[in-house]
RNA sequence: CGGGGAGUGGCGCAGUCUGGUAGCGCACCCGGCUGGGGGCCGGGCGGUCGCAGGUUCAAAUCCUGUCUCCCCGACCA
């Protein structure tokens, strides 16, 4: 576990001038992600931890619905999105290799997936299949903004599900709901499952996840039992809407900003039917595959966990998200009893597996308190000579700047360990 | 794509109107002090002023072109 002496975390006093939103502005100073041009962005080693943490997260829970993780290209040839007439989308960013062969990068990957499964399966024996894989996706945005929540390149995990007729499809769409629901909730986020926009996918239904924050692009009506994205509220025939307000059977709707994060479609045969994805089922009659798809993109969970639960004085993870269960505060020049101390807390920490970031740093108090604050870390544990004269290691909850009983500075190992995970169990 | 704004050291800015050879705060380096909320003293390093061309004895400053970035709107799996 890393010392900040020789972690790369080039925190700022103050955001980018032309940052505008709260996540863009905090993700900076914290040292958690770099721009490189419009809508491409670096994610630094702590940021990088973060989305490592979501992408964690999803993973298990699309294994957990048996799910097969793979890896598919972003560079693509330009025939399949040819046939399924995307590679007019203005969005697509196309190119041509030195031979002059048409190529795309990848904005999702209907076309790949499904070239291969027109190619592998054949029975109805082989179905259903769930395929997915994190990859980076490309889109030539008209105006890509506010840091990390709109960009041009970005890290998607996208799966994908082949059936054989729509009932089968629904109950694949099903499974994917259930697994959606439970890593949001894992995400610690407070987010809403609304019903979505068709869009540029084509399709036969849809629902959005969507994270409530100010830097929302999106506006969702929210009542008792009600959770719609606006513009489909707008065409709910049981939704009035007079003046920008909505109301539905009497009840008045509130709206509110949000970030989309997630996004899942039933697809039905439009990209088997335009790709030859067919097989064939126990009667021996050729059928065309069922598909849906399901989005998720984890640097927007990201933004929308700092614009959700950050203060005045920074970011807030909720523990499932931190880079670092523990910022470790030794105050006191290296020499002292007390960075001693601090040093051996460290050690004791680290060899008893708890994720700790060390600030071993020849600065002040004051610096280094405003950077653990600022990075977010649920649990700040601090050592200086307070500690020594105490016998007690300091603990502030970042969530609220609260201040927790002491812990004991001279302890066994195992208690302090069970001690640090009791509390860190008890965090939001 | 329409509208608005901005490019000067790593970050944040002044200087541009009125041309005279680049400055401030922070950060960074060296030395010392300090050591529980971004502390203090002293000494330093670092910038072809986005790029190209033009005007001029002289351009960060004036003119022309161009690139880049941000914000609002349109758009958005």
């Amino acid at each position: 576990m890393p010392r900040l002496s020789e972690y790369l975390l080039p925190t700022e006093k103050q955001p980018p001038a032309d940052a505008e939103a709260l996540s863009h502005k905090l993700m900076v100073r914290a040292g958690l992600i770099r721009q490189l041009g419009a809508g491409m962005w670096t994610w630094l080693p702590a940021g990088w931890r973060v989305h490592q943490r979501v992408v964690a997260i999803i993973r298990e829970e699309m294994d957990a619905i048996g799910a097969q993780e793979m890896l598919m290209p972003v560079l693509q040839p330009a025939e399949p999105w040819r046939k399924t007439g995307r590679i007019d989308i203005e969005e697509l960013f196309k190119l041509n290799d030195r031979k002059g062969s048409e190529l795309v990068l990848a904005m999702t990957h209907e076309e790949a997936v499904t070239t291969h499964v027109a190619q592998i399966v054949r029975s109805y024996r082989d179905l259903p299949l769930i395929l997915y894989h994190f990859q980076v996706k490309e889109r030539d945005e008209p105006r890509p903004r506010a840091g990390v929540l709109r960009t041009r390149e970005f890290v998607m995990k996208d799966a994908y599900s082949f059936d054989r007729d729509p009932a089968a499809m629904e109950q694949s769409y099903e499974l994917h709901v259930g697994a959606y629901d439970r890593m949001m909730a894992r995400t610690g986020l407070r987010f809403y499952r609304v019903q979505g926009d068709v869009g540029m996918m084509g399709g036969v239904g849809a629902h959005e996840y969507m994270a409530p924050c100010a830097a929302g692009e999106d506006q969702i009506v929210l009542g008792a039992g009600y959770a719609a994205n606006a513009e489909v509220a707008l065409d709910d025939p049981q939704v009035e809407h007079v003046n920008g307000e909505y109301a539905r059977g009497g009840e008045r709707l509130s709206v509110e900003p949000a970030i989309e994060i997630a996004n899942i479609f039933k697809l039905g045969t439009r990209y088997s039917d335009a790709l030859g994805a067919r097989f064939l089922d126990d009667a021996g009659a050729e059928q065309p595959v069922w598909m849906a798809c399901y989005g998720i993109g984890p640097a927007r969970i990201v933004a929308a966990a700092v614009e959700q639960f950050a203060d005045e004085h920074g970011i807030s993870w909720p523990r499932a998200l931190a880079p670092f269960a523990v910022h470790l505060v030794a105050l006191g020049k290296p020499g002292t009893p007390e960075r001693d101390a601090a040093d051996a807390l460290y050690a004791t920490l680290g060899e008893g597996g708890v994720e700790v970031l060390y600030d071993d740093r020849d600065l002040g108090p004051g610096e280094k308190f405003a950077d653990a604050e600022l990075l977010g870390c649920p649990l700040r544990l601090t050592v200086g000579r307070r500690s020594l004269e105490s016998g007690e290691i300091e603990v502030q909850l970042r969530r609220g700047r609260v201040q927790a009983p002491g812990l004991p500075l001279a302890g066994e190992p195992e208690q302090l360990l069970a001690a640090v995970d009791e509390l860190w169990q008890s965090l939001p």
